[in-house]
DNA sequence: CTCTGATCAATTGTAGACAATTTGTATTTT
DNA sequence: AAAATACAAATTGTCTACAATTGATCAGAG
């Protein structure tokens, strides 16, 4: 009983966080303290720290009177984000490899496969939680806490990019998370062998598979609104 | 009257990060939530938020029913702050150049101008606040939410180490705090014609500066007591 | 003398009530 | 009629009091 009452604000936390992560509390979106204090059974004083928590995390952004909004994505944070994302993956990932414990790399590998199967289920944001996790667990391993503020940072807005711009029915994007899929395979290969140089290469290479599909849906002009353009397109050429 | 009483978090919470950057609370201390809400004059919840928000800036360390420690410096931490410096400051560095506004490059000046007085005046507390100002305006010049987290956690433990090894009777650390007050000047100049590869190489040759400085007090084995060798040491011969 | 167990003190975590600031609306004045 | 000001409702910020968990000290038994 009492540890569950003790997980009752950690439960929240990460409830908020994946909430977040799959764009089911949007960005820019405002959360009311009163309503979500009633809804997890906790009061105020104990939500408003965690959501201080959330703010240092980067999932929110907190306004002096006037409360939480989940942290918005303008065009500048896209241009910041391609800036950053490459240089930070490729260091994260020699690090891994280099200090990567026998116990990280089974838990990497449990999150590979629930990778996998979210993409075989065409749960999509269960394959983005797990590509998530899949990427943090490498971040841990790194073991480098100046490193890991940002990284944590990156993969929030990776993770609600690929939820925002997915689109099941374009049949390239499966083919793009296929070989992604097999990348996962290849870093944890990486790691464990201790390939540094090989493993940052291979984040290179995983991010600009990345990119290319986030580039396909961001038009010069729009932007605004990121799920217009990933609805309607269904009748792709150069299909295989 | 109002504004004041808002204040009274923020300045709180501003007065916490001075005293952990200068070291008046030491790495690896324990606060107490009583103590401190009966020095500023604010109730526990308050604080308690305030040491969350500290928290996710890696000022400080929470521990479950446990309370808050002034984050630790180990070792690990040290060679972790090594590997991660050069690039992120070069990174950021260059970004400032290409970013920065005129009103930034006032601020920076500003900064410039209380830094070399605090050399002057002998004042090495302030001398480092100002330092860790400068290059947090640097920071906010780049304007990218990615890399901001990584180089505040870098800041923090930049500044922490600058005053833990300083000793004013040492004779070429005088020089090199004049060579990097120089380099600073150096920062205004390149940032403010927009010269970011200039920025980018400077921030290497101020990080190799800072990082010989600091190797110098660094013995292979010990780095237990990190105030141990700056202590103490006018009259030390050869101790082992 | 040492190890184990329990009780107690201290500190952290939580809850509910209260105060203050902001925003929207309505009324009044020009 | 339009704009500005004042009032009211709602939401955020804070405080005091209480509950729960942790760590330590002391007692007792092996």
């Amino acid at each position: 009983m009492s540890e569950k009452s003790i997980n009752k604000k950690v439960q929240c936390a990460e409830d908020i966080r994946q909430k977040i992560l799959t764009q089911a509390f949007q960005p820019g979106a405002y959360l009311d303290e009163a309503e979500l204090s009633e809804a997890y059974q906790i009061s105020r004083p104990p939500l408003r720290e965690l959501l201080n928590q959330l703010a240092g995390e980067g999932y929110v952004v907190l306004h002096k009177n006037r409360g939480a909004q989940v942290a918005p994505m303008t065009h500048k944070t896209m241009r910041n984000f391609f800036m950053a994302a490459p240089m930070l993956y490729a260091a994260v990932s020699r690090l891994a490899a280099e200090h990567a414990t026998p116990a990280q790399i089974m838990r990497l590998k449990d999150a590979q496969t629930l990778f996998r199967k979210a993409i075989r289920d065409g749960d999509t944001a269960q394959r983005a939680l797990m590509n998530q996790r899949f990427h943090a667990i490498i971040g841990e391993m790194a073991d480098n806490e100046f490193l890991t503020p940002s990284l944590r940072r990156l993969l929030i807005d990776h993770t609600r990019i690929g939820m925002a711009f997915y689109n099941p029915r374009n049949q390239s994007m499966a083919t793009q998370r296929s070989i992604a899929a097999d990348q996962h395979d290849q870093f944890i290969a990486l790691i464990e062998t201790g390939d540094a140089d090989g493993a940052a290469q291979l984040a290179l290479d995983h991010w600009e598979l990345s990119r290319a599909e986030i580039e396909n849906f961001i038009t010069p002009v729009g932007m605004q609104i990121p799920l217009g353009p990933a609805t309607g397109p269904a009748t792709q050429k150069g299909t295989q």
